[in-house]
DNA sequence: TCCCTTTTTCCATAGATTTGGAAATACCGC
DNA sequence: GCGGTATTTCCAAATCTATGGAAAAAGGGA
């Protein structure tokens, strides 16, 4: 039996031992992201394509920030085909700064 | 009898009801500021020439520091002679952000 | 294989941020 | 007012960040 992480991702994670706050924090800390973060706070994962029209932003800035939320460990990356599912890293998160995620999507 | 606000402070800080969570973000995601919100989260306040001392910078780095937290409505600074005491703005923090402060400065 | 779709990479540009020395400002005590 | 102390402002330089068009890459289906 295959690992699962090995089956789910082809594309670079920080492990969850390496989450730094303050990386954390300046990544949510533009509009842009922190709204694709309240978008995908229902569990449910978005491919680029639906998150850069739901912002109305080109697919190139789109996959700059969605680049940037990957490497801060703030959402996972999964290869789907010609497209990538994006999802948040709430297990993690939670984990490692409780409450934070919570405290970010209230309301 | 006089409002205590104004004698508390003579310098600006953005109202409660303007506080903008992205700014709040962007300002501790960095790591000069998110140490300097982590010294004042046991509540006692310190003037400039204190933080700037012990995060080993000169003062006026430290004064532009202090003047993005104050501006993102993180800390408070209230007029003390010739110097300046810095403190965190847990309550208006706490109610508008429950969860916020308590999951950045915890550990 | 060829085409179509999705996403990333490349690249240049514009703009924002951080830094710290030097000068200015502000308040206090005498 | 004067000197001393604490802090801010000014300013320039170095660095980092965001944007988006165009081209490249990568997979799926016929």
């Amino acid at each position: 039996m295959a690992d699962t992480a090995e089956l789910r991702e082809r594309i670079p994670h920080p492990p969850a031992e390496a989450l730094d706050l303050a990386t954390i924090l300046r990544t949510l800390g533009d509009p842009l992201r922190l709204e694709i973060v309240r978008i995908l706070a229902d569990g449910r994962p978005r491919v680029c394509g639906e998150l850069a029209e739901r912002l109305q932003i080109p697919t190139s800035t789109g996959s700059y920030h969605l680049r940037l939320l990957r490497e801060a460990g703030i959402t996972r990356t999964r290869v789907r085909g010609t497209s990538r599912e994006i999802s948040l890293r709430r297990d993690d998160l939670d984990a490692r700064f409780p409450g934070l995620l919570d405290a970010l999507t209230r309301s």
